[in-house]
DNA sequence: ATTTGGTGTTGTG
DNA sequence: CACAACACCAAAT
C-alpha cells in the first residue's frame, strides 16, 4: 500500500499532522537502533523513505526539534538532567497539593477517584463511550464516562485498534462500552488542542484503581513538563519507600496515558525504563515535550 | 554490560 | 491462602 504518496496540503494553515507520527515513529526506531554510528540525516531519511529535506522539516513541524536535537533530548545525560532535584518536586507539591486540589502540569486537571465499592463492581453499571482519534503519537483511544475521562491509550494504525480497546476494556470488564467518537473527540481536543487549555476548562479525569494505584497516579500528576521523577522518588513520596517495584507496576497500569504523565517516570540512573505502549512512544513523548518547551509557540499556531 | 537477590501490590486459583 | 508477575534498584560479577 502506497499511502505515502498522499499529496501534501501545500498551503493549508492547519497542516494534516495525523500522518506525521508514523514517519516519526520509524525515524525514532531507526535512531534508537543505530545511535552509536551517529547516522547522518541522509541515512535516516533514506531508511524512512523521505528526502533529507522533508525528513528535517517533518521533525521540525512535529516537535520543533531537528532529528539531531531530538536524539539529544532523549539521551541518558538529558534524562539525568530531567531528574535533577526530582525528590523536591514531589515534596513541594505535597505541601501545596493537599490544600490546593488538583492542578497539574501544563494542563488544568481535576480528578476524582472511584470508591473501593465501585472498584469491586468492576465497572458494573458504568456506561462508557469510546472513540479513536488521530494524535501526535498515533491513534489515540479515548474512553469517557459522564463524569470525565477514564482512559486514554495509543496504538499504531487501524490493525492495532481491537487490541488497544481490549486492553482498556479488560480494566472494567462489566462496563458497557459504546463507540461514540462524537463524544470523545472534544475531550481529546482539549488535551492536544492548540495552546493552553481554553480558559478555565479543566480536563476532568476519573481514576479507577486501587488506593495504592491512585496515590501513585496522583504523584505523577504533580510532575511538571520538562521534569521527571524516579520510581523510587514516588515510592518515598507516597510513604512506602521500599515499594519501588510495586510503584513501577502501578505506573504501568496508568489508564490515562499522557494526561497522567507516566512518561515522566524514569529509572533513577537516567535509563528511560519501560512503557506500556512501547518505549518508542515514551521517547517520542519526551522529545516532543522537550521541543514544545523550547518553542512554546509551536502548538499555538494551528 | 550482565546477573542476582530483595523488594510491595495485585490478580489468579 | 499461596504464588507468580511486574514499566525497579543496588551491589557484585
Amino acid at each position: 500500500m502506497h499511502a505515502g504518496l498522499m499529496p501534501s496540503p501545500a498551503h493549508s494553515l492547519a497542516p494534516d499532522r495525523s500522518g506525521d507520527y508514523d514517519h516519526v515513529r520509524r525515524a525514532i526506531e531507526f535512531l534508537s537502533a543505530a545511535w552509536r554510528e551517529q547516522p547522518s540525516l541522509e541515512t535516516l531519511a533514506a531508511h524512512v523513505g523521505l528526502s533529507p529535506a522533508h525528513m528535517q522539516r517533518l521533525f521540525k513541524r512535529w516537535c520543533g526539534l531537528s532529528p539531531k536535537e531530538f536524539v539529544q533530548a532523549i539521551t541518558y545525560d538529558h534524562a539525568r538532567g530531567l531528574l535533577e532535584g526530582s525528590a523536591s518536586i514531589l515534596e513541594a507539591a505535597h505541601e501545596v497539593g493537599l490544600s490546593g486540589g488538583g492542578r497539574l502540569h501544563d494542563l488544568l486537571v481535576t480528578y476524582e477517584a472511584m470508591t473501593p465499592g465501585d472498584l469491586k463492581r468492576r465497572g458494573d453499571g458504568l456506561a462508557l463511550a469510546y472513540g479513536f482519534h488521530p494524535s501526535p503519537f498515533g491513534d489515540a483511544l479515548v474512553i469517557a464516562s459522564e463524569r470525565g475521562i477514564t482512559g486514554l491509550a495509543f496504538c499504531d494504525g487501524e490493525a492495532e485498534r481491537p487490541a488497544a480497546l481490549a486492553d482498556m476494556a479488560r480494566r472494567w470488564p462489566r462496563a458497557r462500552l459504546t463507540e461514540d467518537p462524537g463524544r470523545t473527540a472534544p475531550l481529546l481536543a482539549r488535551i492536544f488542542g492548540t495552546g493552553r487549555s481554553k480558559a478555565g476548562q479543566p480536563v476532568r479525569l476519573v481514576l479507577i484503581g486501587s488506593d495504592f494505584e491512585v496515590r501513585v497516579w496522583d504523584a505523577l500528576l504533580k510532575v511538571p513538563t520538562g521534569r521527571a521523577v524516579s520510581y523510587s522518588d514516588i515510592a518515598g513520596a507516597i510513604g512506602t519507600p521500599t515499594a519501588v517495584r510495586a510503584v513501577g507496576s502501578a505506573v504501568g497500569r496508568n489508564p490515562i496515558s499522557f494526561v497522567v504523565p507516566c512518561h515522566r517516570a524514569l529509572r533513577r540512573d537516567g535509563n528511560l525504563g519501560g512503557y506500556h505502549w512501547g518505549i518508542t512512544r515514551k521517547k517520542a513523548i519526551i522529545g516532543w515535550e522537550a521541543g514544545r518547551l523550547r518553542h512554546p509557540d509551536v502548538a499555538s499556531r494551528a
